[in-house]
DNA sequence: CGATTCTTTGAAAACAGTCAATCTGTGTGG
DNA sequence: CCACACAGATTGACTGTTTTCAAAGAATCG
């Protein structure tokens, strides 16, 4: 179970035998059952989570009581919610398993000591950081330049599995539009 | 002028005398008229930018040819297409500035070398990853919580200086509609 | 002052949302 | 293993927000 995040820092950095114990003894892992949460609106956020298996989503409520997903997490993606987990304030996010999941945690008293310990780390979450931040960087430019129907399409071009493990009305909300929308899209041809 | 960016980093981490003089080997300071080019669509981004004065934006040309804001960079904030950057390929971004700017750029062909000779770097680069990675999971959050009109409000009431220094058809792409819009907005009040 | 760039305005059209009713599938308890 | 309940998906009519296009008006810069 740990293997999978050592081979994935691995791909990043080297990090030896020493080390892993010592990430090894700063980690909790744990299972999770489908629609069960990480983290509700008003609750701090302890943790950031690696997943191991499943899936995960990171949503809000808005306005007008509808979820909106602003994140999906599946194996090998880190998730949390960075800005109540730093700061340690409560969150407006909720983090649900989507499916069945194993996740691995860093929680928040063990942040900093292990970036301490082990400093080699700073950069391998800088680079995780890198790649998240340049996905979001490609969210807002297709959210800026297609249609909702075209967002729809192009994403079930490049993600064609994903699009059938979630269901549609979280698909609708990550993509930017409704559920019934999403329905008319797929009534179409 | 490099003090303004020592001073960035110091917020973040301790750097002394020797590490501030390799640092400073390894920048280059330059000044942009309003208007010019860091990077244009087709050439590869060459380094990454850290805004002293001014204002810079990243937008790109949609199917359209409309011209979409992604990203707007003020005193004090880093500023490259991470993707063109990071893989020296070919960028699909235009960083322009829009106030007369001054910019510190670390190049490309020594990126590594920074953060091999100066460790401490990562931490930095890491924190700064994170604050922009929070900025945009706002932004995200605002894009599919508020209507247009609501954005426009909320980004005004934010950041009402902002507002008047940017014309007001970047802004409206920044914000995710048209000029004609956010016109027909101001008008109504 | 002239030229260009930016903003405003209005009418028509497109796109997507809302709401409510109905349909479908699936998991659970009896 | 079946039946039922409930979550999720579909459909249609209506509404509302935002875009488009074209033309005119203001502002800015050299």
């Amino acid at each position: 179970m740990h293997n999978q995040l050592f081979n994935h820092i691995k791909k990043f950095i080297d990090l030896n035998a020493d080390e892993e114990q010592t990430l090894l003894s700063l980690l909790k892992s744990s299972s999770l059952k489908k629609k069960s949460f990480l983290l509700e609106e008003g609750q701090v956020c302890r943790a950031n989570y690696f997943l191991v298996k499943g899936c995960l989503r990171l949503y809000f409520i808005d306005i007008k009581g509808a979820e909106q997903t602003t994140q999906f997490a599946i194996e090998n993606w880190w998730i949390t919610d960075l800005t109540s987990f730093q700061f340690q304030k409560p969150s407006e996010f909720y983090i649900q398993a989507v499916e069945a999941s194993e996740v691995i945690a860093i929680e928040h008293h063990h942040y900093d000591e292990i970036f301490n310990r082990i400093p080699k780390l700073e950069r391998y979450f800088r680079l995780v950081l890198q790649k998240s931040y340049q996905a979001t960087q490609m969210r807002i430019r297709f959210l800026y330049s297609l249609t909702a129907e075209e967002r729809y399409h192009h994403f079930n071009n490049s993600f064609p599995e994903f699009v059938r493990r979630v269901p549609q009305y979280m698909l609708a909300s990550y993509l930017g539009f409704t559920p019934e929308f999403l329905s008319k899209i797929r009534a179409k041809k």
